[in-house]
DNA sequence: CGGTTTTGACCCGCGC
DNA sequence: GCGCGGGTCAAAACCG
């Protein structure tokens, strides 16, 4: 009998860890977790049983208990951690629903006095209009979708965010490659032209010199955006070919600064510095200026009309929403024209500063929660946008910063390890597979145990509402977040598993995603050193995606996309 | 061999 | 005017 009994619970224990293993991979984090749960309780007690049963176990199997109980125990606190935190995403799950329900209503009824206008411009395809809550191209259907409370219909249609509206406009069908193809240069141009978002002044940029319209606006100041994320790679990944021309050690930063100009075409005036953070040397700040005067993959365009959102927002100096609260979670921008105060105004960790010569736009993709960073990336920045640090997860709110909360790379970001590759090309086919979701689920762990205390949930609504508002209403806004999201999305998951993206994983899940998304085709293989942050992060976006799927029924993507992958293998852009 | 990276030198703007 | 610091240039080195 005890032997028996041992027999059976050695051969269950090890068995089980094997079943789990395997459940693992196929199936996803979650299962992994229940199954998990459910296997490290019930091994212990066996354990418990078998100790004393078992008076002549041999040393052997000792061992293997030992080990499988140690393993066991492990595996329970990751559980018990991965339990907390689905909760934790649930409920933030739950709030953006009922955040995203809000602003469907709110853009639906705006939508039909305001975006009238803006529609003509809009219905072109290539006019971005960043939707946060929307989703098809027609909103209607979305809120048709929340009301009717099926969640899973949101993630499918309303929570894709709009972010890449243009191709919803031309979803449907294969088209999209055609339409994506268009979208990423367009979404600048496109942008450039429409007025909103990119005010003739500032349209230009791209085309000649973005130092022209500078000057134009103001004179002597180009508009910059930096972005700050936590990378542990180099440089991050933002789909574009850089060459590096430069290298300096700037004062107060051990950190030696470095830079990049454009090559994707010869005469782009877009340059970027990459720095990191001298307090805390995992975030790196890359400061782009100019806009890119050629067309880019998509998952260049992201970044790239982020940034040149954001840029022409510093420059037309629009900041629709002053008032909006403290930020919750996301983008708080702080529009400080050279030395006024800053000003409020709420893009997801972002902040707006200028430093002496240059009006800076900061986007925070780092986590907030943790922000411990903060102040040190912004020394130099932008001292200003401390106060508003969201405390707030990414979760809960349109917050980017999720991402960052993961020690590991996030969305742009290269992480590999490798020097810097020569083409930072966002590269790398998206290989949707799994093995992601070991990493997503190594970060998931990470970043909850890095934030002990998500307190996305506790968002409060009024904060949500105001920074919606504030976003939806400042077409700028609307264009830089959409990017920023894209991007996240697009290049690496961003999120990476940090709850990266709330937002990123909707539209993961979209089933646009595959079709919709370019960049999955997009990416430049070019990757393939993997180094890059994006390529491992692609991967890892997978992961993120599915991470974020991971709260409701998984959809894995469809390894169809990931074929098309290789399709551009270049940029599609270059088309 | 072509493209990229490295790195010291140079240029320029700014503050004192 | 001078010094400082940031940004860029360009030759040499490196790499695939």
């Amino acid at each position: 009998m005890e032997a028996a009994l041992r027999k059976s619970g050695e051969g269950g224990v090890t068995k089980e860890d094997e079943r789990v293993e395997s459940s693992i991979g196929e199936d996803g984090c979650r299962e992994e977790i229940i199954l998990k749960v459910g296997n490290g309780t019930r091994d212990q007690e066996d354990d418990h049983n078998l100790k004393p049963l078992s008076p002549n176990q041999n040393l052997n199997k000792d061992n293997q208990l030992e080990t499988a109980k140690a393993e066991m125990g492990e595996v329970r606190e990751e559980n018990q951690r991965l339990r907390m935190y689905l909760d934790r995403m649930m409920k933030d799950y739950q709030n953006l629903q009922m955040q995203f329900h809000d602003i469907v209503n709110q853009e639906a009824k705006e939508s039909t006095n305001t975006d009238q206008s803006d529609q003509e411009m809009t219905d072109q395809p290539e006019l971005v209009s960043l939707s946060l809550g929307r989703t098809s191209s027609d909103p209607r259907k979305d809120e048709k979708a929340i009301r009717k409370g099926k969640e899973d219909q949101q993630d499918k249609e309303g929570l894709a965010l709009g972010l890449q509206s243009h191709f919803e406009a031309s979803k449907t069908g294969p088209i999209d490659e055609s339409s994506i193809k268009l979208s990423p240069e367009n979404s600048l141009e496109a942008n450039k032209e429409a007025g909103e978002i990119w005010p003739p002044k500032t349209g230009l940029k791209t085309m000649r010199n973005e130092d022209d319209e500078a000057s134009q606006q103001n004179p002597a100041k180009k508009a910059r955006v930096s972005v700050r994320v936590r990378c542990d790679t180099p440089t991050m990944n933002d789909g574009c070919q850089w060459r590096k021309y430069g290298q300096k050690i700037a004062k107060g930063n051990p950190c030696p600064r470095a830079y990049y100009r454009c090559t994707v075409a010869p005469s782009c005036p877009v340059r970027k510095q990459v720095q990191r953070c001298a307090e805390d040397m995992s975030i790196l700040i890359t400061t782009y200026e100019g806009t890119h005067n050629h067309p880019l993959p998509i998952s260049a365009t992201a970044m790239a009309s982020t940034t040149s959102a954001a840029a022409s927002m510093l420059l037309s100096g629009s900041s629709t929403s002053e008032t909006a609260p403290a930020s919750s979670a996301g983008l708080n921008f702080y529009h400080s024209d050279h030395n006024s105060k800053p000003r409020p105004f709420y893009l997801p960790n972002s902040s707006i500063s200028s430093s002496p010569s240059y009006p800076t736009i900061t986007l925070d993709l780092t986590s907030t929660t943790s922000s411990s960073s903060y102040h040190n990336i912004n020394n130099k920045i932008n001292p200003n946008f401390l106060p508003s640090a969201p405390r707030y997860n990414s979760s809960t709110s349109l917050n980017f910063s999720s991402l960052e909360s993961n020690p590991i790379p996030m969305t742009w970001n290269s992480y590999g390890t490798q020097p810097y590759n020569k083409n930072n090309q966002v590269g790398s086919s998206l290989s949707f597979s799994r093995q992601p979701q070991e990493n997503f689920y190594h970060s998931l762990m990470q970043k909850s145990l890095l934030n002990p205390n998500p307190t996305q949930q506790a968002l409060p609504q009024d904060t949500i509402a105001a920074a919606t508002k504030a976003i939806t209403s400042d077409p700028s806004f609307q264009s830089a977040l959409e990017a920023a999201l894209t991007s996240i999305i697009g290049s690496n998951g961003g999120g990476g598993g940090g709850g990266g993206g709330n937002l990123g994983f909707q539209i993961g899940q979209n089933s646009m995603l595959g079709e919709t998304f370019p960049f999955t085709s997009n990416f430049p293989s070019s990757t393939q050193n993997g180094n890059k942050c994006s390529s491992s992060h692609l991967n890892r976006s997978t992961s993120v995606m599915n991470s974020q799927l991971f709260l409701q029924p998984p959809l894995p993507f469809s390894s169809s996309k990931s074929k098309s992958t290789s399709p551009g293998d270049r940029d599609h852009g270059s088309d």
